[in-house]
RNA sequence: GGGGCUUUAGCCAAGUGGUAAGGCAUGGGACUGCAACUCCCCGAGCACCAGUUCAAAUCUGGUAGGCCCCUCCA
């Protein structure tokens, strides 16, 4: 397996600090509005990651977070908490928020094939953890107090900006003037790890603390639940890139500075989904939510597919004409997998031929286009149908696009068949409009007709 | 100002020195009462410039464009 590594800016082979074991943890989503598909992009990307690890038969363990306090609107203790504006604005309170968010998360996450790590953890459940890292970081000097917050000292560190090849002056030649400096910080880079300042009332989620009543700073949400299930040595840790500096940076400083030892050895990052406007926000026009996508007819495995054709480390950018044509794709491979017989005999070589075309390419920094090529290939190939659909069955376990699974028919066959019936028999009179009326009728109700040299067969749509 | 990623046909893209995979769309054809489905056929010389080399989309240098990060964001 060969990963792109952020921190070494190369492509790795990938080995795991224990043999044959991986523990992956990849930052959650703060859960103070819907995600869009951009955000799921890199939830796909990880998705992939981790089933590519267990083909390869590697033993993962996967932790993923819910930030669901401390993301502040801004790096200084002026910045409000993402997640008590979004209570305040929709009148609820925080938990309530966190709650539907996190729901509709994982709704979205299983509409669009995603595996639900098998730790999820949120981040006001761990808040013994922050406190137990945070005392030792201000015992070994790392971390300070100033005006009633605590921060990390990152000008203990060496090797502070190793992960996103910062230089410091150049940061701060950079500063912009609408940045508001925390006057607390005794550098431009450090950050909190502990509020107990708010000047915002309504920050109503508080825990005591030895360093008084407040609630964490977001970093060390990560650090903290990382540490807590996966322990000090950490195999791969995810995140979209825009979280490589100053978050992943962060939890770096902590995390190493806490135990004395290098912590993770890969770091993978997902590029952004752009719009025509450049990066997707949720702050900007229509949401493209999952739910929305679907409200407009589509399947939201079509963008799966159209997410799956491109590289996770390049830039894609979003139209809907792409993913109008993702979907037409999508459905036409699919449904010429479903058409394969399955009552012949497993051409065992020829699987394991195909197998190890499709290890090699997705074990290549998950090379998904190739593996989706692959699979056009398999098609075309000589060898029966029912080993073709196997060998399909094989790959879907990685890319999971549902190539070979019939959706459920909710619809009275009995009923279709008559329609069927009654306009052959309008063919058969040469009533071509009573025979269109009825295939216009049964469209409506989603059921597509085909006339094949085999007769009419029905579509659901 | 600094750092990172990126530039292959209308779109998604493969390709890591040996003469441009694959998919979708478009167009043409077969089939069809018509349509859909299905099947067949068709397209670029790789942002630009200059080098290295027998040979470059692939290496080197430069130019230009796009996007991201340095402020919360996948």
């Amino acid at each position: 397996m060969k990963i792109y590594n952020t921190e070494t800016h190369r492509i790795e082979e990938f080995i795991p600090w224990e043999e044959n074991k991986v523990k992956m943890y990849t930052c959650g989503p703060t859960v103070y509005s819907y995600a869009h598909i951009g955000n799921l992009r890199t939830y796909i990307m990880e998705d992939i990651l981790e089933k590519t690890l267990r083909f390869l038969n590697y033993d993962v363990t996967r932790v993923m977070n819910i930030t669901d306090v401390g993301h502040l609107s801004s790096d200084s203790d002026t910045g409000e908490d993402k997640m008590v504006k979004s209570a305040k604005k929709e009148h609820k309170t925080v938990l309530d928020i966190a709650k539907f968010y996190t729901d509709a998360f994982f709704q979205d996450l299983s509409k669009l094939n995603i595996k639900r790590p098998e730790i999820v953890s949120p981040a006001t459940e761990n808040i013994p953890e922050y406190i137990k890292i945070i005392s030792k970081l201000l015992e070994t000097g790392y971390a300070y107090a100033s005006g009633g917050n605590i921060y990390f000292d990152t000008s203990k560190l060496k090797n502070y900006y190793r992960l996103s090849n910062h230089i410091k002056e150049d940061l701060i030649s950079g500063v912009r003037e609408t940045v508001e400096e925390d006057t607390n910080k005794k550098n431009k880079t450090d950050f909190v790890l502990w509020f107990t300042k708010s000047k915002f009332d309504s920050q109503d989620l508080k825990w005591d603390s030895p360093f008084g009543v407040g609630y964490p700073g977001w970093h060390i949400e990560c650090s903290g639940i990382s540490l807590k299930y996966l322990g000090p040595h950490l195999d791969i840790h995810c995140g979209g890139v825009d979280n490589i500096f100053p978050h992943h940076t962060n939890e770096i400083a902590q995390s190493e500075s806490y135990t004395g030892e290098t912590w993770c050895k890969y770091w993978v990052h997902g590029e952004h989904l752009n719009d025509s406007t450049g990066k997707m926000s949720k702050s900007k026009g229509q949401t493209l939510t999952v739910s929305y996508l679907e409200e407009l007819g589509y399947n939201p495995l079509s963008y799966r597919f159209l997410v799956l054709q491109s590289h996770y480390r390049k830039q894609l950018t979003f139209t809907f004409d792409a993913l109008k044509y993702a979907e037409i794709a999508y459905n036409k491979l699919k449904n010429k997998v479903l058409s394969l017989n399955e009552n012949e005999e497993i051409d065992q070589t020829i699987k394991e031929e195909y197998l190890t075309s499709f290890k090699s390419y997705i074990s290549d920094d998950l090379n998904t286009a190739n593996c989706i090529t692959l699979i056009y290939e398999v098609l075309k190939s000589n060898t029966n149908d029912t080993t073709k659909k196997d060998i399909i069955k094989e790959f879907d376990k990685v890319l999971s696009l549902n190539l070979t699974v019939k959706e459920k028919k909710e619809i009275d066959e009995n009923y279709i068949n008559d329609m069927i019936a009654k306009r052959n028999k309008a063919k058969e009179n040469k009533d071509y409009a009573l025979a269109d009326s009825i295939r216009e009728e049964l469209l409506t109700k989603g059921i597509i007709l085909k006339d094949t040299r085999t007769g009419t067969i029905y579509e659901i749509k």
